[in-house]
DNA sequence: CCCGTTAGGATTTTT
DNA sequence: TCCTAACGGG
């Protein structure tokens, strides 16, 4: 869908005013010349969002706050365009970030103007696909081929790895990971090797951090590639290097729009202004009369940070004297960015919330338009994030606010935990209860229900508990499909097939299955390659040819050889589908796998089968791959009703009746790291993402905190989330259930001695029973030895049990669905379970110190559950320094410790 | 060359 | 703790 297709003449009709579409054209015509008889699909709108939608001249910011209707706006938007006969739907450059938000996009606004038209807009998508769509149009103006490859990251890696080991160095002490993410950084602010810092470009590998990012781009040309960061840097480059090339641009796009503009990172600034700018590359001027965006800018910009530098040429002539520049010049700019400064949760790869927040300056005389009014949440939820965000600075402000005001409205919940473990007990049993039906005889569907967190490590202790309740849930983010061993192997083998020149595909499968061809024999290929300077096939096939192998090699390399002549000469007459299973047939790959007894062999052959069906809606194999290397995300099955967990990164954009946040400690969220590295910004970040979590709920939201952690296998004493002091009390209510936590803004201590639950992860029991293993081969199967902790049972036992699920169904009628978690994936330990896992309330020894605010003394002996014995070392209010014995130095709440 | 053992490292994620 | 990547023996 958003693959590059060889659709209609480029430029068709440029300058032609389109002729109103047909059906909606007259229904839009009507709209125009009668405000009482609106059309259609403006109806219902409110009339910020119809503004927002009529504003169609001149740069639009739209700030749609969390659950404000903001895609309905852009949608809408377009259709209205549309169907006034303002534009050609292939005039209009719509670009979003994912591809599920550029599936939507295009889908509603096939709703709204029926589907046929929306196939005409061939500039709606990613920034990506459309910077690869440019890209190939102009491909020789950056020195690449048409039919170039996209590396992914993990190619990126290796690529840079034997660039760094070619340099002498020791690829230890500079990893080529980080130096590919410096790469990407660089890419992402649109800089090139010339352009870098010296700081940045001292910093890697002794000074040589530029020779070796100027020798990746030499690289990347030779293998005729391009990683993400070069689909939107390469068409920078061209539209500054070619300025006729640009101006076409400029012809077509009469209307540019553009979602999650607070996401934006420098370089997709840059490629957006280069769009936006006039012809003649002469500054903007702004509209008479339109001057709201001069307040605008004056107020915020007091607290505002200062634009960052852009090396080498930045695109916007002098930002800042743009409002002051002459008015000769009447072009509008029709771009309407929409998104919200609120919700910019992505400034570690690089998005620039400055660039919203810039906007009108950029862009002078820009209409600001705000969407405050909600639709999806109670008043509570409203109010809690709304007090919440009030804490961040440099921000524009909005006022959310909702007529939805229910007298039954639950207030948000806080609750305490004593561990993880508890949290998530605790959580499945709120499912649990949410599911059941209420006084009206309403229940509540799994999948109305998500929780998200912080960091993925979270996930498992849900999944284990939810695996032993037997409740069914979905796991959406995280390694994808296309992320796969197997996958990725297949498709390195269509990928040396169709690009006989990507090296990198090559090298991943030349000896897959095993064949023989060690390191030495690559070796050797690889510098035959670099020495005649061609693609490592054909240097195999020299190879294969002369006497420089011994006889073994030799002949594996030969066929190798051979079998890939075959393939790329059947590309012509076969239809791709039946191609790519003869390759895998023929390289002996779907053998290697069904002779491998492993337990998750079966699985990875069907999704080997699953790959081939996937490429039967394409047309050929070429965009096929095109579409892999941009669209990694798998389909959802919608149909089974399951709790879903993900991380609060990928609910964004999303919305569900109960929501569940777990985690809110100090720490963990806001995560230590953004508070290290990030500083101010880093924890204003952090609280966003809070934000986001809490703008997912529409009703109920239940948020959590644990006193006890385990991060890297150490259990580590947790205090609450500071985020938790920031909610309002009026809209919050503190959870009276068994784990207490006295009085709300001060004291959160009051937690529980649990008794009896030593030895956690000793003891481990298989809840299905044995005999569901029987076939599973090496793994001893029906004992119950020791061999069940093992990383790799429980591996085998999670894929085991996902085959089983959804091949047979499980007994239990527990079904768990992983959207993208391949083999990779840490386990969802099905079969885990503690013995002695489920506390009985009865057993808890409270310990309130709720009302005694420290009943301790400095130099005190005392024992804690987890750490053993020490002295307190210091008190601060109901938190204590202690020197454990054993444990080091912790601080606690004073609730889990006694005296001794 | 293949496989087993061991050190290091371990947010967030799209394309 | 647990996973991955990198080394060394068979």
């Amino acid at each position: 869908m958003s693959g590059f297709s060889e659709d209609m003449p480029f430029f068709d009709e440029p300058n032609a005013r389109p002729a109103a579409p047909s059906g909606i054209a007259a229904r839009a015509m009507a709209a125009r010349s009668g405000q009482n008889n609106a059309p259609d699909y403006l109806k219902g709108l409110n009339p910020e969002q119809r503004l927002a939608v009529e504003t169609t001249e001149g740069p639009v910011l739209v700030l749609a706050g969390a659950g404000t209707g903001k895609t309905r706006v852009l949608t809408t938007r377009i259709a209205h365009i549309l169907a006034t006969g303002k534009a050609f739907p292939s005039q209009i450059l719509a670009v979003t970030f994912t591809n599920k938000a550029a599936r939507e996009m295009k889908q509603r606004i096939g709703i709204l103007i029926g589907e046929g038209n929306v196939e005409g807009m061939p500039w709606l998508g990613t920034f990506h696909s459309i910077g690869v769509k440019l890209l190939r149009r102009h491909a020789e103006l950056a020195g690449l081929k048409s039919d170039f490859t996209i590396l992914d990251t993990d190619d990126v890696v290796r690529l840079i790895k034997q660039l760094i080991q070619a340099e002498g160095l020791d690829d230890k002490r500079w990893p080529a990971k980080q130096f590919a993410q410096m790469i990407d950084g660089w890419k992402n602010k649109g800089l090139g090797p010339t352009d870098i810092p010296e700081g940045d470009a001292r910093s890697f590998a002794n000074g040589k951090g530029r020779e070796l990012y100027k020798a990746y781009q030499e690289r990347l040309q030779t293998l005729n590639a391009c990683d993400f960061g070069d689909l939107l840097c390469h068409p920078i480059r061209i539209f500054r290097a070619y300025p006729d090339v640009l101006k076409e641009y400029h012809k077509r796009f009469r209307y540019i729009l553009v979602d999650e503009y607070q996401d934006t990172n420098t370089a997709q600034y840059m490629w957006l202004r280069l769009l936006a700018q006039r012809p003649d590359g002469k500054p903007i001027s702004p509209l008479e009369g339109e001057m709201s965006g001069r307040t605008e800018a004056s107020r915020r910009q007091a607290g505002g940070t200062a634009p960052p530098s852009v090396a080498s040429g930045d695109i916007s002539p002098s930002r800042g004297e743009i409002g002051r520049s002459s008015a000769e010049t009447r072009a509008t700019v029709n771009i309407c960015c929409v998104g919200d400064d609120d919700q910019s949760i992505y400034g570690w790869r690089g998005a620039e919330v400055d660039n919203i927040l810039r906007f009108d300056k950029d862009f002078p005389g820009a209409t600001i338009i705000r969407l405050e009014r909600n639709y999806r949440s109670t008043a509570h939820i409203l109010g809690t994030a709304s007090h919440l965000i009030a804490h961040n600075e440099g921000r524009f402000g909005k006022t959310l606010f909702t007529e939805k005001v229910a007298e039954d409205d639950e207030k948000v919940h806080v609750h305490a935990a004593w561990d993880s473990e508890e949290e998530a007990r605790a959580v499945g049993e709120t499912i649990e209860a949410y599911q059941r039906p209420d006084k009206q005889g309403n229940r509540h569907n799994l999948n109305d229900m998500a929780i998200l967190v912080r960091a993925s490590f979270q996930m498992r202790e849900f999944e284990d508990r939810f695996v032993t309740l037997g409740l069914n849930y979905r796991v959406i983010g995280g390694p994808r499909f296309y992320e796969r061993m197997e996958i990725r192997d297949a498709l390195a083998f269509f990928r040396v097939v169709a690009q006989g020149a990507d090296d990198l595909a090559f090298e991943r499968i030349v000896n897959v299955p095993k064949r023989g061809l060690g390191e030495a024999t690559i070796r050797q290929i690889h510098d035959t390659a670099r020495a005649l300077r061609i693609p490592m096939l054909e240097a195999a096939a020299k190879l294969a040819e002369s006497d420089e192998l011994k006889p073994k090699p030799r002949a594996a390399l030969r066929e190798v050889a051979a079998n890939f002549e075959r393939w790329q000469k059947a590309l012509e007459t076969t239809p791709h589908t039946e191609l790519a299973e003869t390759i895998l047939e023929e390289s002996g790959y779907t053998d290697m796998w069904k002779n491998d007894r492993s337990v998750e062999a079966p699985g990875r052959l069907e999704n080997l089968k699953e790959l081939i069906r996937s490429m039967e809606e394409y047309e050929s194999l070429r965009s096929f791959l095109e579409h892999v290397a941009l669209v990694m995300d798998a389909e959802q099955n919608e149909a089974l009703d399951a709790v879903n967990i993900m991380t609060l990164h990928s609910a964004k954009g999303l919305e569900f009746e109960t929501v569940f946040l777990p985690g809110w400690e100090e720490g963990l969220f806001p995560h230590q790291r953004s508070l290290d590295e990030g500083g101010r910004s880093g924890l204003e970040e952090e609280r966003r993402l809070a934000y986001v979590g809490l703008t997912r709920a529409k009703k109920n939201l239940h948020l959590w905190f644990v006193s006890n952690r385990r991060i890297h296998g150490l259990w580590q004493s947790t205090i609450p989330s500071r985020f938790l002091e920031e909610l309002p009390e009026a809209h919050v209510e503190v959870a009276e259930s068994g784990n207490s936590y006295g009085g709300y803004g001060n004291s959160y201590g009051g937690g529980s001695f649990a008794s009896g639950r030593g030895g956690k992860g000793a003891g481990r029991q298989n809840p299905y029973g044995a005999s569901r293993f029987d076939n599973v081969g090496e793994e001893k199967s029906g004992s119950f030895s020791n061999t069940y902790a093992t990383p790799g049972w429980q591996r085998a036992q999670a894929n085991r049990t996902e085959a089983t699920d959804r091949n047979w169904g499980s007994r239990s009628g527990h079904q768990v669905e992983r959207i993208g978690y391949g083999e990779t994936d840490s386990g969802y330990g099905a079969g885990r379970t503690s013995v002695k896992g489920r506390t009985i309330d009865g057993e808890l020894v409270a310990k309130s110190v709720a009302d005694t605010p420290s009943a301790f003394n400095v130099g005190d002996r005392v024992f804690h559950q987890k750490f053993g014995n020490g002295n307190i070392a210091a008190i601060e209010g109901n938190k204590l320094t202690i020197d454990f014995d054993k444990a080091g130095q912790k601080r606690v709440l004073d609730g889990f410790v006694a005296a001794v």
